[in-house]
DNA sequence: TTAATATAGTCGCAACTGCAACTATTTTGA
DNA sequence: TCAAAATAGTTGCAGTTGCGACTATATTAA
């Protein structure tokens, strides 16, 4: 009988793991700012890119239902933190840019979320905070999730 | 400014790889067991442990809320693949254990999860799966997620 | 002893999310 | 050119899950 020792286990222990860390930080803007994670994931996919970009592209990045940014993005708008333009490439598609007050807000959120990065990456050494992030990289490639990335930012528009 | 690179952020590429990881597998036991992923975990649980245990416990170690535990007992014993008896020492709770219908089908499970696994690591050298598990470790261990079962462990009952 | 508090497990409800169907528009290729 | 296929985004529906209230039992402390 091969053994499986479920706290070795990595699938366990990711989920685990990530679940933890969400919870952590879902904490910080959901009390601060009244966003859920679909709602972050859209105001922080915009904000660091620094320009305009479409649901579709949000939804590809960040791995999300397109569905889920589709409600997202309306009570965004609702609450004047996003606002979109109509494309007029391609009538069918919108883009999407943080406005004054959304930006502010992310900006707000940066810092203290960046700090609770650092604490919890503060049981690690230098080196070893340097090989996860390596490690990291090789299974998002190998699980094509860093392609996602690369090709939506290749064909880059906005 | 802080700048904010969201595909160097730790929290949202654990997300995503966790995501990604927990999709590959749970079509694995899905398709072949008709299990989701809470009754899986009450699968796994029990059958790494061999030795009854509570769905308590499994609720703490697997960090899945308990309602969520207590439906996939519900349906896992209507399929027979486990089976409880109430502890004569606190009737609040009952021990739950793999039938051998159950045993049948985890032990069927393993070798294609630990399989999956492999290929999912197959990217990494040796030496960066090493400290890949060390790595988790320091973290598990900041967030308190190493504890959980160390304790219930010690606790042991079952 | 007994009242207050804590714990195991269940269940109704509400919120969330994925799926699939739909509209509107654009692209493809016969 | 025009019909068929593809794509962006929205929405109804259904399945899942977390929350909180509830029952039953156990523990604590006055």
């Amino acid at each position: 009988m091969t053994k499986l020792d479920l706290f070795k286990f990595l699938p366990f222990r990711l989920n685990r793991l990530a679940a933890e860390v969400s919870s952590e930080l879902s904490g910080e803007y959901r009390e601060r700012s009244g966003l859920d994670i679909p709602q972050w994931r859209v105001i922080a996919t915009l904000g660091f890119g620094g320009r305009p970009c479409t649901a579709q592209y949000i939804s590809h990045c960040t791995r999300t239902h397109k569905s889920t940014i589709s409600r997202a993005v309306s009570e965004l708008m609702k609450r004047r933190l996003i606002e979109r333009v109509e494309s007029t490439i391609d009538r069918r598609e919108y883009a999407l840019r943080l406005t004054r007050k959304g930006r502010a807000l992310y900006l707000d959120l940066i810092p203290r979320l960046l700090r609770k990065e650092r604490d919890i990456l503060s049981s690690l050494t230098v080196d070893e905070r340097e090989m996860l992030g390596v490690v990291l990289g090789k299974l998002e490639r190998s699980l094509d999730l860093a392609q996602t990335l690369k090709e939506a930012g290749a064909r880059g528009g906005y």
